[in-house]
RNA sequence: GCGCAAGUGGCGGAACUGGUAGACGCGCCAGGUUUAGGUCCUGGUGCCUUCGGGCGUGCGGGUUCGAGUCCCGCCUUGCGCACCA
């Protein structure tokens, strides 16, 4: 390479790299002190003056293929953040654990046909060993795996805690709203004073009730039920999935194999209580819109009323009960429909022919109203959602023969069954408003059903179509009621309130939201602390007997079907492990020892990556999950709301700053931030929200190529070449390829590994690169090529101290001059700023000028300028610094030394360029005293020869913002 | 279809509350070091130009002394939602 003994190469780089990251390791550089627990230093904490600050990453999954360039992104941006702050004087807590339980682990084992231990245990060993090169300042003591015990015996207690509590919608909070959870002994307290009364009033009281009638009040109280629900199966899988496991086109988020609905017992966690805390609180937290949109729109509420439509030819019976947004638009209700799965639909359809009103283009050429209900249900239940999406927005439907009767209006309307109203939602039945619902018009249209305006549409409205806007109220008018001439918010209100007191309805609010189910028919995950008696009755095992270990199975596989095979049935593979399955245990409620069944099922990947962020800050704590003054010193509420909340609100406390990508905002987001709020409930956590400030990082694509078949070439042999004509081709093996941008991976065959960085430029270069590449928000493309430029800054930085012949320092002891002293000083500035806002690449871009105008001095580098700009560039790329901070002389690591701070002084020049515009356009720039007077200003302007020559008729105004601008403008 | 982002040199991207468009980097061009290539160093680099200047931030209008930035209408790309009553 070089022939110069001490320029910074990869091979010194690495050196260097190495070796700091050693000594970190040996001094525990980055070990952040606790205030209590194990670990409690309340001595070291009080040593921060400027106070504690939690950083932390999306819990990564060791995957089989080793890390890419990609996935260092977002790590390196928190360490340099981290790092930043940990200057500034913070005690910063940053760390990085393992999210090890779950079904890539388990699909990857299965694939190699080793044990999942084994195989997630090497991934880890891979890459820890490559973020360990990446020189992350991680407590590296935290670095906790959901996998052990140690771990998933608090995932098992924060089960029972869950278990063992009940929602009680009346009990206030602190915050000032209403509805928590509470210990279910709470409940049986309520129940046993009398307080609440049993379901059965047959007298008796809870101590006369029998433990299995105990038991089902109980569990149909607790946070997480075993109930029969419809699921959603997946045999490619052998395994249920939760609702946001599936995606739109009803197939498995991981894998991609059809989901099928069954009916089958299983763990849901009910999150639905949660619902409206959930959405209220993300006024709360300082996050991308677009992610609280996302959470919004899957919590999905929706406010409006419940109205039940009488049965027009039935004495009795139930009447049809609707759910709607849009009650003032009860006059226009002129039919309804049931979804084809509604269970009403059995008793509505009449025997025998179609009933007196029936029209032809209700019957689909049925006999009858029985043989068209029963045809339409058939087809329906054998369409995939896939193919009722491919559908379109066609409406179909048949008349079931059945009449209702709208309630404000007294008209008898007939009632439908069509696919595009949903079991899943509401009630599964609608009021139809053709005339205010778009959906409605088309069915209406397509069936020839009357439509009535409630609404006055704006003039200039399309008549063919329905109007959904705001408007006046019209024909809304019976004996009792008039909503005539009031707008939608008063009519809605108005009509609530009349149905409310006629006992026909009353106001409701609906979620989109279900329960999460939350077991799974796989082997690697945690097993769940149940066990079941001989009544079935399920049982917490106590906590002295956690955790309850994943047994070591001879077959772990799951049992996978035909990934078509909507009628298989899930095995899990725990079940087959009948010494396991059968326990005999004293639950320490005075029944001494008795024989009970485990759960076979495991818990889903989401529990351990639910409260991990939680175990890092007191993870060898036996006695709690965490220390709750641990908890409250580094996650409690803060004085501040967070930025942008809406006036009173108070911060619900969290991490100071969690960044991952976007692909986790309803999943993992949505789920953590309800198991907080129920530990919170509990009286364990001070914090309300888990993670106060999310950052949604953009991701790191790679040129990908295709050859003419369509399929992806290796992306490192293909060749790039630039024509006469200057345009660029590329060829793999000697034919022509077509280049694309996408995420890098195996797929597209165009990975990337870090190891391939280090060896080629060393890990501070590689950081460097991937911080100034872009904001940390936009995807942005990879190219190799580039790194170089990052390599040559920190080979510039070198030199600026070291001298590359003899490995002398070249530092001089004097005073830098004044035009030095203020590129320094503005550069501090600049980059203060930008590390505080996450603006790596433009700190990145400052800390080059500053790089550049040292090297251009001719007799060396003022020590105070080399001090300070390897203090800067510390954070971004430590190694080199650490080295460079050591060799000036300073025995101790940079990590804990004080960031630079600018000279006020030094900030403002004492002359600057003022630009002279005529009409906007710039004709002139002038060197002037920064303190210029404005009047001094235009006289200058105004006297330029260039301002002269193009001022022909002379001057109407002039605009002066000294010092930096004039704009002359021209009569 | 609805909603939300974003469109700036050959490329990634800068530009604070409207005030010098293109910081910084890649690439490219020229020169230097080197036996040569590469590395490295120095300088140049938006486009057009008759060398006066003209034109330039997706397109078309508008507000303003002045617009990448504000307003209106469109186009394109990306993301989210998608019969949610």
């Amino acid at each position: 390479m070089s022939e110069t003994p001490h320029r910074y190469t990869a091979e010194l780089a690495g050196t260097i790299e190495v070796a700091w990251q050693d000594r970190w390791a040996e001094r525990g550089t980055f070990h952040a002190p606790n205030p209590a627990g194990p670990w409690g230093d309340p001595q070291a904490v009080a040593g921060y003056s400027a106070g504690h600050l939690l950083v932390l990453d999306m819990f990564p999954y060791p995957s089989g293929a080793g890390l890419h360039v990609g996935h260092p992104l977002g790590y390196i941006a928190t360490d340099v953040y981290a790092r930043f702050h940990r200057m500034l004087g913070r005690n910063v807590l940053h760390c990085l654990g393992y999210d090890a339980f779950g079904l890539p682990a388990e699909q990857y084992a299965v694939q190699t046909g080793q044990h999942p231990r084994k195989t997630t245990e090497e991934n880890i060993t891979i890459m820890a060993r490559q973020l360990r090169r990446l020189g992350l300042g991680h407590d590296d003591r935290r670095a906790i795996r959901t996998i052990d015990p140690d771990y998933y015996r608090w995932t098992q207690w924060i089960f029972l805690q869950i278990f063992n509590a009940w929602y009680d919608p009346d009990a206030p909070r602190e915050d000032g709203g209403t509805g928590r959870a509470r210990p279910i002994e709470e409940l049986v307290e309520q129940y046993r004073r009398g307080e609440r009364s049993l379901p059965a009033e047959d007298g008796r009281g809870w101590e006369d009730l029998s433990h299995v009638e105990r038991a089902e009040i109980l569990d149909a109280h607790r946070l997480v039920q075993s109930l029969e629900a419809t699921v959603n199966w997946c045999p490619g899988l052998g395994t249920v999935l939760a609702n946001e496991e599936v995606t739109n086109e009803g197939r498995s988020d991981r894998g991609n194999f059809p989901v099928f609905r069954r009916n089958l017992r299983q763990w849901v966690m009910r999150i639905t209580e949660y619902a409206d805390r959930l959405a209220d609180d993300l006024d709360r937290v300082n996050w991308p819109e677009k992610v609280k949109t996302m959470q919004r729109n899957w919590i999905g509420r929706s406010q409006g009323a419940h109205v039940t439509f009488p049965l027009a030819d039935a004495a009795s019976g139930p009447g049809i009960e609707v759910f709607t947004t849009r009650p003032d638009t009860l006059f226009g209700a002129t039919f309804m429909v049931l979804a084809p799965e509604h269970p009403l639909l059995e008793a509505l359809v009449p025997d025998g022919g179609w009933p007196a009103g029936t029209r032809e283009a209700w019957t689909a050429g049925a006999e009858s109203p029985r043989a068209a209900v029963e045809a339409y249900r058939a087809a329906a239940a054998a369409k995939t959602d896939l193919e009722r999406q491919a559908e379109g927005k066609a409406k179909t439907g048949v008349f079931t023969g059945g009449w209702a009767t709208n309630p404000v209006t007294g008209a008898r309307i007939p009632v439908f069954v069509a696919d595009y109203v949903l079991m899943g939602y509401g009630t599964g039945a609608i009021m139809a408003v053709p005339a205010q619902d778009e959906r409605d018009w088309d069915f209406a249209t397509a069936y020839e059903l009357p439509i009535v305006r409630t609404v006055q549409p704006p003039a200039g409205h399309d008549e063919s179509t329905a109007f959904t806007g705001d408007g006046p109220a019209v024909n809304s008018t019976n004996d009792e009621l008039s909503l005539d001439g009031l707008g939608v918010a008063d009519a809605k209100e108005r009509m609530t309130a009349w149905l409310e007191e006629k006992g026909l309805g009353r106001g409701a609010v609906t979620y989109k939201l279900r329960d999460w189910l939350f077991a799974r028919q796989r082997y690697w995950g945690e097993p769940f602390p149940v066990v079941f008696d001989e009544d079935g009755i399920a049982y917490g095992v106590p906590e002295d007997q956690l955790p309850v270990e994943l047994p070591d199975v001879p077959d772990y596989s799951p049992r996978v079907y035909d990934p078509e095979d909507a009628e298989s049935e899930p095995e899990p593979p725990l079940a087959r492990d009948r010494d396991w399955v059968e326990v005999e245990l004293d639950l320490g409620d005075g029944r001494g020892r008795r024989r009970f069944r485990r759960d076979t099922n495991v818990m889903p990947q989401w529990a351990g990556s639910c409260w991990y962020y939680l175990r890092y800050l007191d993870p060898a704590n036996a006695e709690a999950l965490v220390d709750p003054e641990n908890e409250s010193y580094w996650m409690g509420p803060r004085e501040q709301p967070v930025a942008g909340a809406p006036t009173g609100t108070r911060d619900p406390g969290g991490v100071d700053l969690y960044v991952g990508g976007v692909e986790h905002a309803v999943l993992h987001l949505l789920y953590a931030r309800f198991w907080h709020k129920v530990l919170h409930d509990l009286g364990h956590l001070s914090s309300d929200e888990p993670f106060r400030t999310y950052f949604a990082q953009g991701y790191i694509q790679a040129p990908a190529y295709t050859d003419e078949r369509g399929q992806y070439v290796e992306a490192s042999a293909v060749e790039e070449e630039v024509g006469e004509d200057g345009q660029v081709t590329f060829t793999y093996a000697g034919r022509p390829v077509t280049r694309e941008f996408g995420k890098i991976g195996k797929s597209l065959k165009n990975m990337v590994s870090p190891d391939d960085m280090y060896a080629a430029y060393g890990a501070d270069t590689f950081r460097l690169y991937e911080m100034g590449m872009g904001p940390l928000e936009q995807s942005k493309p990879w190219d190799t090529r580039a790194v170089v430029g990052s390599q040559r800054f920190l080979q510039r930085l070198w030199r600026n101290v070291v001298d590359e012949e003899t490995g002398a320092l070249r530092v001089l002891e004097e005073a830098p001059d004044a035009q030095t002293a203020r590129v320094l000083h503005r550069t501090i500035d600049a980059v203060r700023t930008d590390l505080g806002e996450l603006g790596f690449n433009t700190a990145i871009a400052r800390l080059t000028e500053l790089n550049n105008a040292l090297t251009k001095l001719e007799a060396g580098v003022p020590r105070e300028a080399a001090e300070a700009l390897v203090l800067m560039v510390a954070p971004l790329a430590p190694h080199i610094a650490e080295e460079l901070w050591m060799r000036m002389g300073h025995p101790d690591s940079l990590a804990h030394e004080p960031f630079p701070v600018a000279d006020p002084a030094l900030l403002v020049d004492e002359t600057v360029t003022c630009v002279v515009q005529v009409r906007g356009k710039v004709r002139d720039r002038l060197e002037v005293p920064s303190d210029i007077a404005e009047d001094a200003l235009r006289e200058l302007a105004l006297a330029s020869p260039k301002v002269q020559a193009s001022l022909d008729n002379g001057v109407r105004t002039v605009i002066v913002r000294a010092p930096k601008l004039v704009n002359v403008v021209p009569a």
